[in-house]
DNA sequence: CTTAATAGTGGACGTGAGTCCATTAACTGG
DNA sequence: CCAGTTAATGGACTCACGTCCACTATTAAG
């Protein structure tokens, strides 16, 4: 890959790319997502405004991209390893993704806020967001019903929609998101 | 009550409120949310811009109270009597809230997303809409478990956040919500 | 009738998102 | 070296939310 494709005309500056995401995330995680300008931002990346826009289309955009370069690692496959119940790696699944939450909690909700009106950064955050993680616990209960862990008569999909249904609810309306939720999730879907 | 509190000062205009209302639903529901300006709703309405402001706080308030308005109806009791399960109960409870989410789905879908940026609109969201709903399940749950339909164990408080929360996921990620989710749903509480 | 209080009206204002554009900078290919 | 192409910059512009204000209209109380 790589892709060395050297284009006619000035190169992008690559370095700028990170330099604005780091700003941007740092300023959001201080102020909150509402509280920041693409102009502040801008100002402390030390780059032209234009030239955010140059790069990502939106403001949401470049937040989510920003998180996902800083943490994407929140939806890797985590390896069912067999030695450990699936409702056990359930649990710490929602563990950690809460643990995140607890830090970025604010800003995804202001993400998924922007998801509402605007189609297209619904499409990118469903790709980039909500797809990995829905399909990380969909394949995790397919493999409890092959242990046996959870019955045939199971809908996957669906349970995998309730789980994380219910934390975007809990999260979405002010609660918190603790420990003590993912254990009883987990102990909900696997009772 | 009806608090004829005759105060000094000009009356407001009562009838003034539902003619705002009316239009703010009528446009919202033509162009959605994000599309009509309060100056369009105020104009639509024959008033002045402040006058719609010294009524509702923000768009979010006034189209949380057209709703409202129109159909506070969806969180009703609905007296579970005995003749029926209330498993049934529950899948017909879902059946009529997908049933008024289907014509205004993205309305509630921007509201969502503005109670996440703005505390006080959160309350009033939650304390009109969300809390009823959520209750309404609850006590569903408890009368199951009263039943005998539900296994002691269960938990209402969390199988009715889970309830509402695979909705609310499906809706937020641009999903239908028909009969069919409504009757998964019911018999998955209820397996 | 006069005064005080509140509502309605129209318009100015501040802020932030996102667009458009002219100018300058950097690079590629001939 | 030159022509063509793309990026970076700064500034103007549009739009919508929400606020503020001056002025007028309507009411209750004295």
């Amino acid at each position: 890959m790589h892709e060395e494709r050297s284009k006619p005309g000035r190169p992008r500056d690559r370095a700028a790319d990170d330099t604005i995401r780091k700003a941007a995330l740092r300023l959001v995680r201080e102020r909150g997502y509402r509280n920041v300008a693409i102009t502040t931002i801008a100002r402390e990346a030390g780059v032209a405004r234009q030239s955010v826009y140059n790069r990502w289309a939106t403001k949401a955009d470049l937040v989510l991209d920003a998180i996902f370069e800083d943490t994407g690692r929140n939806a890797e496959p985590a390896s069912l390893t067999p030695d450990i119940s699936c409702r056990m790696h359930l649990e710490a699944f929602l563990k950690r993704v809460f643990d995140h939450i607890g830090s970025d909690g604010g800003t995804l909700r202001a993400l998924i806020a922007a998801a509402q009106e605007d189609p297209d950064f619904q499409n990118a955050f469903r790709e980039r967001f909500v797809k990995p993680r829905e399909e990380l616990v969909t394949r995790l209960l397919i493999e409890a019903q092959d242990r046996g862990e959870l019955p045939r008569s199971a809908h996957p999909d669906l349970l995998s929609a309730m789980v994380h249904g219910t934390f975007w609810y809990r999260l979405l309306n002010g609660h918190d998101l603790d420990h003590g939720l993912a254990r009883e999730i987990a102990a909900s879907v696997f009772r």
